[in-house]
DNA sequence: CGTGCCATTGATAGGTCTCAAATACTGTGG
DNA sequence: CCACAGTATTTGAGACCTATCAATGGCACG
């Protein structure tokens, strides 16, 4: 397990997070700022990025791949409180000490920018702080969104949803419809499924082969999924009929 | 069931929550802006202050009373995902739809802002939207912290976790340590509670009945507490020993 | 062709929910 | 001040769902 490193430096102009990202209302100048502070790094599938308690020195944009927030209680339970995609951001402003194990769940790569500064450019910087706040702000809905499905869904129901989304944003990436089929990769492990969905990886591996039984879905080898029928799949995931379009 | 009304014009200078709100760092010509555009609501205990789905066109803060944020599944599964204390903000910027529903659970009074002049103040005063960022981050850790909770928590220990958030928001008022013996209010019902925890009422009670049972609180009537020995209280928390420093 | 990780499946235990009833509390009107 | 109605809470019995413990299967990689 070694850090791949930091790559060669980027353009901002040419970053594929440039139009979501915590820069994306910054002006050209203030991009040219940005890019004296901010470095890049690679992880592999499975590295952590931070460790709860660790100092972290930096706060990160992700640029490409999978990352995951976690929690965990004294005696090892687990609970996964977030999952960063591209153009998610990563570290808390203000703050000395990471609060979560940040870990790569896939080969990632983070745009970096050194805390000290990145925060006193925020200050005089409105657009990042704009950016950022409406970027929290939709982070709390996915939050509560998630504590709805944490307290009150079934099994199934968890599985459901958790596909759901999965399949939404793969539609939305691929600039397609969620009618008609719809297949898409699954960029989690059984486990990984189970920490995000407050259950354990035999409950999961159970309700992905009920939904498979039921026709809901169908798998071609463990991780890719086809979905027939996208308005069955949101009825087993016991959403309102429109399935969060506030997302 | 009727709503008490806008009450008198007050002073943003006296205001309680002054110092923790969402213009805790508004200079005095500031204050005198939001002046303008501000009025009070006040709202009986149990009245539902918006509804998910309908039209918001203000945002507020708390000021008095407690409020909470709930989502509702299609067959009437509720739960809780923001209980709103004095200082706490309601409603999104640049949002116009209620997300969740927004209830009275005490006497509340509110200090509402009109939404249009709000969300143009926001762009050219930096002080709240700077404040706003960082209640909002404080918000988002509270709910992830809620997830671990949801779903990975026994239903002892959700109910010990409750009891020790509100004993410390308690012990933080009356500007008391968290060492010896406290006391405090439930500002809850057991339905309420049941709802933020993911739990049916039946198993809250019980779970209440059972840490009577084996001395960790002891209770006076139905809603007030004593807690003998804190340290207890978070051992059947399942937290970290520190018990969630970071709030 | 092992080795190790990931996933599936089975049997059983245990925790929480559901349905049901009894009890305590609050506020109201006589 | 008391009786009553309505709400909140407690407690019980049983069913159901998910976790736990255990074994097996499948796939990638050396």
């Amino acid at each position: 397990m070694k850090d791949a490193g930091p790559i060669d430096h980027q353009n901002c102009g040419e970053c594929p997070i440039r139009h979501r990202a915590v820069c994306a209302r910054c002006e050209t100048d203030e991009l040219a700022q940005l890019e004296r502070i901010k470095y890049y790094r690679s992880f592999e599938a499975g590295q952590t990025v931070v460790w709860s308690g660790d100092r972290m020195d930096f706060v990160a944009s992700v640029v490409s791949g999978i990352a995951t927030l976690t929690q965990t209680l004294e005696d090892g339970r687990r609970q996964m409180v977030g999952l960063l995609l591209p153009s998610d951001f990563v570290g808390r402003p203000g703050r000395e000490i990471a609060a979560y194990d940040v870990t790569a769940t896939t080969d990632l790569v983070m745009c970096c920018f050194r805390k000290k500064p990145f925060e006193e450019m925020m200050l005089r910087t409105p657009h990042i702080s704009q950016r950022l706040l409406e970027m929290t702000l939709d982070e709390l809905d996915a939050a509560r969104e998630w504590m709805l499905l944490l307290g009150r869904k079934t099994a199934r129901e968890k599985i459901a949803s958790l596909l759901a989304i999965v399949a939404r944003r793969d539609a939305t990436l691929k600039l397609r419809g969620v009618a008609g089929p719809l297949e898409f990769e699954l960029p989690l492990t059984r486990e990984a499924m189970a920490d995000y969905l407050g259950l354990t990886l035999e409950t999961v591996s159970r309700q992905i082969s009920a939904l498979r039984r039921d026709s809901v879905i169908s798998l071609e080898g463990k991780r890719r999924v086809s979905v027939p029928d996208f308005g069955r799949l949101l009825e087993e995931a016991g959403d309102d009929s429109d399935g969060g379009y506030l997302n």
